[in-house]
RNA sequence: GGUGGGUUCGUAUAACGGUUAGUACUCAAGAUUUUCAUUCUUGCAAUAGGGGUUCGAUUCCCCUACCCACUACCA
C-alpha cells in the first residue's frame, strides 16, 4: 500500500523566519500538494534559552502570507490546526508541549544499550575541551574518550543509579558505534557513506530541563506524525547518520522518512550565506515580513516592501529549482504541478534583488486596474490626498471636481480617476508606490520646475510655439462648454496636426509643453495628460509656467 | 584541523556522452515614441585547473584549488 504523503516544516521560534527558511516551507508544501498529502508545521521549541516571543506567530502569518497554509499545525492565534485522521491524532503541535512523550524514548534507548547516561558537567566539558586544543586535538565524545568520562559506561552501576537521583543535570548521549559506515540516500544529493568514527556521541535528552535535544525529538516526532518525506536545510546533511543510526536502533527503519537536503541561500555579493546584514547592506530584505526585535530594532520586510506574495514565492521557487524548461512565470497551483525534488539544484544559490523586482514587475502587469486602484489608494492617501468612491460623494466632502473627477485645490479625487491614471501607467512600474513617483503631477501642480530640464527645452524659440499649441487645444474644443469631450482622442490628432502643419520641431514643443505640465522632462503622453487633469487645470499650469519660468 | 556537500556567462539556470553550450535577470547598443518608461531587435559574457576513461566529456572517474555546512547539554 502507497504511503500517505506527510511532510513538516519544522522551525524554532527563534526570530523571524529567514527567506531561506520560507524556501525549505515553500518546497514541503509544493511537495505534499503535489502528492495530495498533508503539509504540518511543528514548533521546535526546546530551547527556552532562545525562545523568542512572537517569534511563532511571525513564522505563520509569514507563511500564510505567501499562501503556505498548513494541514496540520498552529494557526496565527495559536490554535490548533489538524486534518482529521483515522489513524491517530498527531497534536499538539509544539514540542514543548509534548515534553511527556519524549523521556520514555530516551530510557529505551538506554535500556537496549544503544545509549548511556552521562554526568560529566558543562564545566568539565568545557575544561577537557581546552585541554585538548592546548594539545592541538579536537575533542569527540565518543568510543575513543567516553571511557574516561563520568557516565552509566564507566562508573559502577549503583553509583550511577545514585547519580541520577541526585545529580541535577545528567544527560542521556547516543552511543555512536565504533568503525561502521552508515549508508544513506537524499533525494537531492543521492548516496552518501559516512563513518561513525567521525561522529560524537550527541547528547539527546537533558536532565536539568527535562527536556529531549533535537535530535531525538526531531526523530520522535517524526515518527509518531507519520512523516514520509523530511526536506529541510543542508545543515542538518551532516547530522543525517546520526538520524539515521537512530530509526535503526528504535526499530524504525521500515518507516523511516526518505530525506532531502536544500542547498543554503548565498549573498548575492561575495562569501557566505545570506544574512540580514547584506539586506541592510544592499538595500533588500531577507524576511518576509517587518519584524521589530525586542530591541526595537527594525528589519524590512517583502511585504511592507510592496512586494507581491505570488511574486515574492515565484522568486523563491525558481532560487534553486526550475521546471526544465524556460518557463519562469508559476503561480502557486503551477508550482504545485509542475515541482520535483529531482530537479532542485544541488548547490547553493546566490540570492539576486534585481531578479526578485523583476518578479515583482511581471506581477504587477497581471493585477487588474481594480485591484491596483485598491493598493494605490492608500498611498495616494499617504500623500494627503484624498480619494471618493463617486461624484457625488465629492460634493458631499465639499470638492468642486473637473469633469474628468479631480479637485486639485482640494486634493479630492475619484476613484474613476485614479484607476484612470492606474491604467496608463501600471506598465512602468515594479511596486505600487512607484506609482505615487510616476504620476504625482497629476495629483499635484507643479510647484517647481527641474533645473536640468528648463535648460535643456526652455527656450524662447520653442516655448513660444508651445504657448500657441496650448492655445490652439484650448480653443478648438470651444463649443464643448462642459469640458467633457476633452479626451485624449480629440486632443491628440488635431494637436499634432496642427504642430507638423507649421512646421514646427514637435518634440522640442512637445518637452516644452510636458515641462509646463509635469514640472520635469518625462511622463506621459501630452494628449494623455491634459485629457487627465482637463482644461481648466491644463490652463492653469500654462499660465503658472509662464509665469513662473518668465515668457 | 576533521567530516560531509558543492563548482556552466556577473547572477539564476538549460543541455540521453555528440548543440554554433540555450534561456532569463543585469548591463550596453540600436529601433519605435513628443520626453521618460514600455515594447522590439542586437550585443557582451560561462563549462575552476590538471589528469584519466572514451572515436568523442559540461556530462563518468581521480587529484588539486576554491566555496559552503557541520564539528554545543542550539536548532
Amino acid at each position: 500500500m502507497e504511503r500517505r504523503t506527510r511532510v513538516r516544516f519544522a522551525p524554532s521560534p527563534t526570530g523571524p523566519l529567514h527567506m531561506g527558511g520560507v524556501r525549505t516551507a515553500l518546497y514541503n508544501y509544493l511537495y505534499a500538494k503535489q502528492h495530495g498529502g498533508d503539509f504540518i508545521i511543528r514548533i521546535e521549541d526546546t530551547d527556552s534559552q532562545r525562545f523568542v516571543p512572537g517569534a511563532e506567530k511571525y513564522i505563520i502569518e509569514a507563511l500564510n502570507w505567501c499562501g503556505i497554509i498548513p494541514d496540520e499545525g498552529v494557526d496565527a492565534e495559536g490554535n490548533v490546526v489538524e486534518t482529521p485522521s483515522e489513524r491517530h491524532p498527531h497534536a499538539p503541535y509544539r514540542q514543548s508541549q509534548r515534553r511527556s512523550i519524549y523521556r520514555q524514548y530516551a530510557e529505551e534507548l538506554v535500556q537496549n544499550g544503544f545509549a548511556y547516561y552521562a554526568f560529566d558537567t558543562s564545566e568539565e566539558l568545557a575544561a577537557r575541551r581546552a585541554e585538548m586544543e592546548a594539545e592541538k586535538k579536537t575533542f569527540i565524545y565518543n568510543h575513543i574518550t567516553r571511557m574516561s568520562m563520568r557516565n552509566s559506561l564507566t562508573l559502577p552501576e549503583s553509583e550511577w543509579r545514585q547519580l541520577l537521583e541526585t545529580h541535577g543535570d545528567w544527560t542521556i548521549r547516543f552511543k555512536m558505534p565504533e568503525d561502521r559506515t552508515v549508508k544513506m540516500d537524499d533525494l537531492i544529493r543521492g548516496h552518501i557513506e559516512v563513518n561513525t568514527d567521525t561522529l560524537d556521541d550527541k547528547v539527546l535528552w537533558k536532565k536539568a530541563d527535562e527536556l529531549p535535544t533535537y535530535h531525538l525529538a526531531n526523530i520522535v516526532d517524526d515518527h509518531l506524525m507519520e512523516i514520509s518525506e523530511v526536506i529541510r536545510g543542508e545543515e542538518w546533511l551532516p547530522s543525517l547518520p546520526l538520524h539515521y543510526l537512530l530509526y535503526e536502533a528504535f526499530g524504525w527503519q521500515d518507516t523511516m522518512p526518505r530525506f532531502a537536503h536544500l542547498s543554503l541561500l548565498l549573498k548575492p555579493d561575495g562569501k557566505g550565506k545570506l544574512s540580514k546584514r547584506d539586506g541592510d547592506r544592499l538595500g533588500f530584505p531577507v524576511f518576509p515580513l517587518k519584524w521589530v526585535n525586542q530591541e526595537g530594532e527594525v528589519s524590512r520586510g517583502y511585504r511592507e516592501d510592496g512586494y507581491f506574495p505570488e511574486a515574492f514565492v515565484n522568486m523563491l521557487a525558481m532560487l534553486g529549482w526550475n521546471p526544465g524548461d524556460d518557463r519562469e512565470l508559476f503561480t502557486m497551483d503551477g508550482l504545485i504541478e509542475a515541482f520535483s525534488l529531482e530537479r532542485v539544484i544541488k548547490s547553493g544559490a546566490r540570492f539576486n534583488p534585481d531578479k526578485a523586482r523583476w518578479y515583482n514587475k511581471e506581477y504587477l502587469r497581471t493585477k487588474s486596474d481594480d485591484e491596483l486602484t485598491d493598493l494605490f489608494i492608500p498611498v495616494l492617501e499617504s500623500h494627503g490626498m484624498q480619494v471618493v468612491s463617486c461624484p457625488k460623494c465629492a460634493i458631499t466632502a465639499g470638492a468642486e471636481l473637473t469633469p474628468q473627477g479631480a479637485d486639485f485645490r482640494n486634493h479630492i479625487f475619484t476613484r474613476e480617476y485614479v484607476r484612470n491614471i492606474v491604467s496608463l501607467i501600471k506598465e512602468r512600474a515594479v511596486f505600487v508606490a512607484d506609482f505615487w513617483d510616476i504620476a504625482s503631477y497629476l495629483f499635484v501642480s507643479p510647484s517647481s520646475f527641474a533645473e536640468k530640464d528648463v535648460a535643456k527645452f526652455w527656450k524662447e524659440e520653442n516655448y513660444s510655439l508651445a504657448f500657441q499649441a496650448a492655445g490652439f487645444v484650448m480653443n478648438f474644443d470651444a463649443g464643448d462648454k462642459t469640458g467633457a469631450g476633452f479626451t485624449k482622442e480629440q486632443i491628440e490628432g488635431p494637436m499634432e496636426d496642427f504642430i507638423r502643419s507649421n512646421g514646427w520641431p514637435m518634440g522640442k514643443v512637445m518637452n516644452c509643453l510636458r515641462l509646463a505640465l509635469t514640472g520635469a522632462s518625462s511622463g506621459l503622453g501630452i494628449a494623455d495628460i491634459i485629457s487627465i487633469i482637463g482644461k481648466n487645470e491644463f490652463a492653469a499650469r500654462i499660465d503658472f509656467a509662464k509665469k513662473e519660468l518668465g515668457a
